[in-house]
DNA sequence: GGTGCTCCTGTAAACGATTACAGCCAACCT
DNA sequence: AGGTTGGCTGTAATCGTTTACAGGAGCACC
């Protein structure tokens, strides 16, 4: 029978109201007098009425969905926070698109079509890399960042970067190591950056020795991981412990070595950086720093709901606290 | 100056042409003269002026986005599939939203909700165990499965789930082992259940013992694969190779046993499925079945697209294939 | 009885694009 | 010259809501 779809306009017909009263049950029922109310709620009922979103959104000047814009949607470290992100704003009737800066071809035009597409109400920018400039564009909707930042005043979410790399460096400190090295991420990255200087900055608070060449190279990635134990195994004085950036690299380490019979943490000890899931079930389960992932996501929406809904560009940020997490990878070396 | 973002009317003005004519030369060049399309683009370019993608939409009848459904976001495996996704649907301007069938109150409702929600063209679906029954709403939009799937004769993308369980089971059997188990997925699920009996069927063709306790329950996690461990451990007479029905399931179980002073694949071999990233890197690195997410992701979105711009709710299926991906979990056992 | 409230509801104008239809003009043909 | 054609452009209706504004009903108070 009804193969299209029911309007406002039929809800009225059949209720025997006018559509503005529909519109106010539904979205004001406070205003409407108890008896309409429930004669509009029937024949929503009746009708199989479901609100159009696109002519609302026209209508309201919104859109109802904040975009993700993600460097690389195939990095599983961004699902728990897109879960999270999504936790927030599914309740308040938001939907989430996501988005890749790795497609397609221009970044700089895409970031600006994404600001000016109108296509969202707000953006989560998870690439600190990006161009600022389109940022200025006039009528853009509010933008906030996560994880990475950049040196404007941008509104973030991010972690304890510097702590984390300080509490990992510290604790191979603490278990007698006092040849210490680090696997980088890429270069160019805030987050690199802050976990380096982090690593740097404890090994000189606490007089330890330093060398160039006990600093790796690396992207995040566990390929990466993995070339930075070829140079590793290649040294002559080598290390004993390592601060990996990401987990990912350690377990890329981990990994390599292990194939040329080395023993972690016997032979080399490692602590990692995010804690991801699987860290817990490789052998030894890894040592690493704790970014609460989850978290991240929420509080990236609920901060960027709170710029759309008061109508500012501008922001707090917030930072979430980082935790040593335990485990089997590094040993305690007499001294 | 231009605080106002520019409207179709503003070019119009701009460019001293009707607004038709400014929506033509955006949508159909073709038809309007060189002179006339030259100015307009001008004028385009001078007001800054992105086209309204809600208004556009309103008018044109639909919502340029598509919805995934995905039972877990924080699930890594989803990733990449969701990066396939993107790349097929954002060339041709459609939005990917993706929306987590775990969050919120009532399954049934939720997944109707998205139905005649009209916020999409379409949906993916990647939980063949959600209700039928909103499917049969009349105004719904075209829905494929992806990896999973249903006894409807809904168009689905899937990979050779019984075959990658046959090649699996094959190749243990071809490096001489005679007492093979398997970790199962989550009941009730129709991956799980392929896998389960192509393992059975297999050993059967082979005519090689089964046994009920060398079937361990799992659900597809690490942690489920460390409690099958620990079964396998209780056992007096243990299989001495297991087919895994997840990657992550075979990344807990090794873990798991590791742990014990266990080795794989010396004491116990393993061979997993999915092959995701991290097994390459394990040690032992995984024998697994790889199965293509990539290209699950893309197919799903082509198809999807087929049938949106056919107007059809009915569509073709794809069976993508499946690979042994050999590494070193796997010991020769003597025959 | 008139005035001023309060409560509720209806009218109609937006929101910003697309597109069917009609009209205009120049060129071409017979 | 008159008719026809084809190429290009403009007019205006339309998509389905929301909401400012106005209006009507009922009531109380002076």
């Amino acid at each position: 029978m009804d193969k299209k779809i029911a309007t406002i306009q039929d809800v009225a017909a059949e209720a025997g109201v006018s559509t503005a009263t529909v519109s106010r049950t539904l979205s004001k029922p406070s205003v409407v007098a108890e008896a309409t109310r429930e004669a509009v709620l029937a024949a929503v009922e009746r009708t199989g009425y479901r609100i159009n979103a696109t002519a609302s959104n026209l209508r309201r000047q919104r859109t109802g969905s904040v975009i993700a814009l993600v460097p690389n949607l195939a990095n599983p470290f961004f699902s728990q926070i897109l879960a999270g992100i999504n936790s927030v704003l599914h309740p308040v009737g938001y939907g989430l698109l996501v988005a890749d800066t790795q497609a397609g071809p221009n970044l700089d035009d895409r970031l600006s079509g994404y600001l000016q597409s109108g296509m969202a109400d707000g953006l989560i920018l998870f690439d600190g890399t990006l161009p600022v400039e389109p940022l200025t564009t006039p009528g853009r909707p509010p933008v906030i960042l996560a994880c990475e930042w950049m040196d404007d005043d941008l509104p973030s979410v991010r972690t304890e970067n510097a702590r984390g790399a300080s509490l990992a460096v510290t604790h191979l400190l603490e278990m007698g190591h006092r040849h210490i090295g680090h696997i980088t991420g890429p270069k160019g990255n805030v987050l690199s950056q802050t976990r380096l200087s982090g690593y740097v900055e404890t090994l000189s608070l606490h007089q330890h020795e330093q060398r160039d060449d006990w600093i790796f190279d690396g992207d995040f990635s566990m390929d990466s991981g993995a070339a930075a134990a070829q140079k590793w195994l290649q040294l002559k004085d080598r290390p004993t412990a390592l601060f990996c950036a990401s987990d990912e690299m350690a377990i890329g380490f981990m990994g390599a070595v292990q194939h040329q019979g080395i023993r972690v943490p016997e032979d080399v000890s490692l602590v990692g950086f995010d804690n991801i899931e699987v860290v817990g079930h490789l052998s030894p389960a890894l040592t690493t720093i704790r970014q609460r992932r989850t978290q991240i996501g929420e509080q990236a929406a609920r901060l960027l709901l709170d710029m759309i809904e008061a109508g500012t560009l501008t922001g707090v940020s917030e930072i979430i606290e980082v935790e040593l997490i335990c485990r089997d990878s590094v040993a305690r070396i007499p001294t």
